[in-house]
DNA sequence: ACGCATCGTCGATGCGCATCGATAACTCAC
DNA sequence: GTGAGTTATCGATGCGCATCGACGATGCGT
């Protein structure tokens, strides 16, 4: 492996120069710049990262650390993963693995070492055991999602109040005075992440706004449980039956208790699940969603650790940022009687 | 950050002696060993990875390059990952992301900044492009998968072609005479990935032998694609149907379509699918099985890329392990007519 | 023509650790 | 009690790079 010295030797000029002309933090003659890229390219040399590092007091590295998730989850969690790791990329940054097994111990290995600059949590719970030790490290943290306490922490995820008012909204526009949101799976439940907590808080503020009637049912992945929901969301509603279902992995088994109980989403009932358009287009019949936007969510908490590794961590930060969600209509939910 | 120095300083030793506390490559008495790890207590001390990879030329770190892949992969794309990187830590070792749409030149990168002693790739293609610069590299490499020419290459895999093998052989001694192999989804056939082809030589090897027939139809995760290969497999087979789906996604349409042709797994037809133990007892009918082992390759494949870390790269390595299948009886198929 | 900025480059230094050779402190045999 | 052989420790060095201060070269005004 050629090292900058070897650049410079070829290039006839000092070592520190060739640093100068990668980093452009002095001035450089053309003259020089060029024979000094001609050297590096002839060489294909590449700066060694542990110099780099040790040197600048920088590993351009980010700690992602993943959390450990029913099987079930695993597709979404791999979005996040693939949309992170590819915005680090573009800011010049690598993406180091942690898995959630190693804990809080963990984040203190790769912070303490120095293999990253900075970490990304996700899965963040809302009471999560990380977090005093997170306030501890002296690095830039960004969590995903939002804990009870945000105090001296930058969060970011999407804004589930606006989803939750979002599904109710558009389905009460559609003539639906019964609306039925089914619960995540108890997996999610029993983390206590928050998001569960804020998508039905807004749902229930829509629903009193404009005066509809919101049941809030176990969800799951298991069929029984999802029936015994349908057949009570059924007794209990007057008219077109509605169904709310964002969790991925609940609207599954949804479909297929209301396809047993001969009900045709967008004709005897409404259906909003979440999905990517991707997918929601594949279904039999095409699915409203409520899109939670987790590539955007991805890419703004990659800037957001960016940036503070840019302006260096002076001082304590503290941000929340949520992201609007997307509402899309397809063929799931009934069309409002009057237009648009 | 403490460093190895302020360690010395406090126990009262050279920094030459903390190093050797830590790595055991000199004796060092009892008493100095005491006074070095309090020292280390006390500080918190981790030693700064930059300045090891820097001195050591090893910086314990493994690119893993994980495919970009149609959403409805990326369940089974999470287990290898977290497997693969909790495996590493045993070994203690970490696991540095890197996304396919680097290309190959992304390995180079990875490997020519020294960010990497080594590295896994996952989803190798029959013909993978990146094979050339995989055998350039002057670092060990682990592929998962088997390219058509495995040649100064280290791989390891599941065994398809067992695993078509148990399948069929599974098939035929419950009764089938017929039996119907549905594809992968068209996104995985078009990668040229070459397990189809094993599974699908092991399925054939196997109905020769044992004097059933084996029909190949088309899969995916289109209904109409798969309802046509029901029907054709229908109309070919006397006696009871039998289908094989070791496509996960592609199992999940099966079911539905079977559903709607009035066949119950296990009774009126048998069905093998490819699921974890869990998922498949989650099912209305437990799935039978055949169990591809990714857990089980992904934790070889880190331990032999670590082994071949340790031993360093002694010339060019060649390797090729396959990871034998288990097929597990579930109720989607018929029992075998006499016992065992 | 002379001083004075400005620009471009060089040499030296240090980041924190691993590792090698040297050496002091012992042990044992004679 | 002296030399040979151990054992435990130290000091010095270098890994490859970033960065700082220094300095020669160049251009400007007067």
């Amino acid at each position: 492996m050629p090292t900058s010295k070897d650049v410079a030797q070829a290039a006839g000029v000092a070592q520190s120069t060739v640093s100068y002309v990668l980093s452009g933090k002095r001035p450089i003659s053309e003259k020089t710049r060029k024979k000094v890229e001609d050297a590096i390219q002839q060489l294909t040399y590449q700066p060694n990262a542990g110099a780099r590092a040790l040197a600048s007091r920088r590993t351009r590295v980010i700690g992602l650390v993943i959390p450990f998730i029913p099987e079930l989850h695993m597709a979404s969690i791999m979005e996040f993963v693939s949309v992170i790791a590819n915005t680090a990329r573009l800011y010049d940054h690598d993406i180091l693995l942690v898995t959630e097994d190693e804990g809080a111990p963990g984040l203190q290995r790769v912070v303490g070492q120095q293999i990253c600059d900075g970490l990304i949590l996700m899965q963040v719970e809302g009471d999560d055991e990380r977090l005093p030790v997170v306030r501890s490290l002296h690095v830039p943290v960004v969590l995903i999602g939002i804990p009870h306490d945000p105090s001296g922490l930058v969060c970011i995820d999407a804004d589930f109040e606006m989803a939750g008012e979002q599904c109710v909204h558009d389905l009460a526009a559609a003539g639906h005075e019964v609306i039925s949101v089914l619960d995540w799976q108890p997996e999610v439940v029993d983390r206590h992440v928050n998001y569960v907590e804020r998508f039905m808080s807004g749902t229930d503020k829509a629903a009193q706004s404009l005066g509809v009637k919101v049941l809030h049912l176990p969800g799951g992945t298991d069929r029984e449980v999802i029936a015994e929901s349908v057949d009570k969301a059924l007794a209990e509603t007057t008219g077109v039956p509605a169904f709310i279902a964002p969790d991925g992995t609940v609207q599954d088994v949804l479909r297929r208790v209301l396809s047993s109980r001969g009900l045709t989403p967008g004709t005897d009932v409404s259906v909003i699940g979440s999905a990517s358009p991707t997918l929601a287009e594949l279904q039999p019949i095409p699915l409203s969603t409520i899109d939670l936007r987790p590539a955007e969510v991805s890419r703004r908490a990659v800037k957001i650790i960016c940036d503070l590794l840019e302006t260096e961590n002076q001082g304590p930060t503290e941000s929340l940022e949520l992201v609007p969600t997307v509402i899309t209509h397809r063929a799931s939910t009934l069309r409002p009687p009057h237009g648009s």
